[in-house]
DNA sequence: ATGGCGTTAGAGTAACGA
């Protein structure tokens, strides 16, 4: 099975570079993030025509995440009040996850709220959000142990995915507590399937749009494929593919695929 | 140090991203 993250930013505008790569690249589930429109407004019609499933739950302008796949998926849950009630159902307001089954895979499509600057209130509201999702992935474990957790972070667990790592300690994605608090939810029993490959830092998988950030290869390693442990035995290749980051009007992502 | 670029909404700028 092959599973990918991509931060599109904007489903509308990347429509192409999202068919065109997964015509070459014909992944079991491609997860997307920054879809960036309202469910009545996705452009389903180009994923169907492919013969291609989709499911998606967005809102306008903002965030937004969809699973793009060859075979329907089950069981698919919306949000973190779909998993675990009602009492959080304020934290899906702003649309950042979606997860569904592939055979007796379950595949959880995550964008990780950015925080903006350190301390600030979108800070503590995506240390607020990490919490909850730890509550979130514990309750799908317990009911599916072939997990597989990917999207977009917006953390860099290590100083070595980071271009510049003397900036890294007191980051924005890459402070402490963001750290701490995605260490937490590893701690459930979920491994960085890159990192099974490679020990090596300088692999990135966003760079900034400005200042030339891809060209001089200034990234960061913030999109992230887990798995459970009975998933991790069997993963046989990570990789990210900077290719489509090249293209005209690219995402400021590129997609990251784990084979098991 | 700061800002740099891109997208959405919607009509000039503002919010947001990371």
């Amino acid at each position: 099975m092959k599973i990918t993250t991509w931060n599109v930013n904007s489903i509308r505008t990347r429509l192409e570079h999202v068919t065109d790569w997964l015509g070459e690249n014909p992944v079991d589930v491609l997860c997307v993030q920054e879809t960036k429109v309202q469910d009545k407004q996705f452009p389903e019609a180009a994923f169907r025509d492919r013969n291609l499933q989709v499911e998606f739950f967005g809102q306008k302008s903002y965030n937004g995440v969809a699973l793009i796949s060859q075979e329907p998926l089950t069981a698919v849950a919306r949000g973190f009040s779909a998993v675990l009630g009602d009492s959080v159902s304020e934290w899906d307001e702003q649309k950042r996850v979606i997860s569904g089954m592939l055979g007796d895979v379950r595949v959880v499509n995550l964008y990780v709220p950015n925080g903006s600057a350190i301390a600030s209130e979108k800070y503590e509201y995506k240390l607020g959000w990490l919490a909850v999702l730890k509550d979130y992935l514990a309750k799908l474990l317990e009911e599916s142990p072939k997990l597989c957790v990917c999207g977009d972070f917006n953390i860099a667990l290590e100083n070595k995915d980071i271009y510049k790592p003397e900036k890294g300690g007191n980051h924005i994605m890459a402070s402490e507590a963001e750290r701490e608090a995605l260490q937490e939810i590893l701690g459930l029993g979920l491994r960085d399937s890159f990192r099974k490959f490679t020990d090596e830092g300088g692999h990135y998988s966003w760079w900034d749009y400005r200042a030339a950030g891809f060209q001089r290869n200034r990234g960061w390693r913030i999109d992230h494929l887990y798995l459970s442990d009975a998933l991790y035995d069997d993963a046989a290749d990570c990789t990210i593919d900077a290719t489509p980051r090249g293209w005209e009007k690219p995402s400021d992502h590129t997609p990251v695929t784990v084979t098991f």
